[in-house]
DNA sequence: GGTAAACCTGTACCCGGGTACAGGATGCAA
DNA sequence: TTGCATCCTGTACCCGGGTACAGGTTTACC
């Protein structure tokens, strides 16, 4: 009747103790023995999956897809689920669209500091403004050259 | 007594029109005229306006910051808070840390492919398994291994 | 056997950025 | 004047990932 309680499990993961509670309620985490008080008795092993869970999500993935790559480890007869693989070359994919979204919001900003705008009422009315008020088809020409 | 009604600023600017709604209740948006019915009557540059709000989401801004902004255009004497440069270089740093960290997940995910991970637990046991069960920002790039 | 720490439960709340009603009132054209 | 589109208000809900009580047990140690 050994195990880690609800505090032990939480510390030596590095989470807090209501994470533990939430996990076990959206089913990341089995329900784990009792004492016969009621309290919980971890498995050792929980600490290593909280902490699988945690470089998943750390990974790009949300607890509902880490939960089935959880399953997918555990019970992985049918194979009706696509695996760790295809997952994570799905992910992956993200991963680098992000990664060019945010190169182009950096690029943006870095454009919009060299112009020196300083003003982003002034520089939706300013043509040469490089910041990307999408669709000013119409408006009044402001003066060009120097933005803002 | 002209103006444009809420579908029109709201399918001009792009916007469901609960969101004007929800705009003027956080504060970006000034409170617009009325009919004497009581139907609001928004100035045309409200969708300059929200066009700046959305280009400044899409920067990184939240919408807090956006609000911030838009008050630093609009009376911008006492000078108290930083204006937009120096926002946008606080941005511009968060962004390029982002995509440093985006960088630092798509190579992991990269070895992980690389090295044939297909079950995260038992990866959580393997050694040479390329995956960042323990730690996770100190940027440890592990070689891709054969992993589970 | 006393006391303090740890634990239990349920419920409500937080963040950001909206969306979705329901039940009335207005606006505008025919 | 009628009919229908549009608009009004307030309130509640959604997403993801937890956190924070309050009020009551249980366990552990001395």
């Amino acid at each position: 009747m050994t195990g880690l309680r609800t505090g032990e499990v939480a510390e030596t993961a590095g989470v807090n103790r209501e994470t533990l509670r939430y996990y076990e309620r959206v089913g990341l985490l089995a329900r784990p023995e009792r004492t016969l008080g009621g309290h919980r008795l971890y498995p050792p092993e929980t600490v290593t999956t909280i902490r699988v869970i945690k470089a998943a999500q750390r990974l790009g993935f949300t607890l509902d897809e880490v939960a089935d790559l959880l399953d997918v480890g555990t019970h992985r007869h049918g194979g009706t689920s696509p695996g760790l693989q295809a997952r994570a070359t799905t992910k992956l994919a993200e991963v680098e669209a992000k990664i060019a979204d945010l190169g182009i919001i950096r690029d943006t900003l870095r454009a919009a500091l060299a112009a020196g705008c300083d003003d982003l009422v002034t520089c939706s009315h300013t043509p040469s403004c490089p910041l990307p008020f999408a669709g000013l088809a119409e408006g009044n020409n402001a003066d060009a050259g120097t933005c803002c």
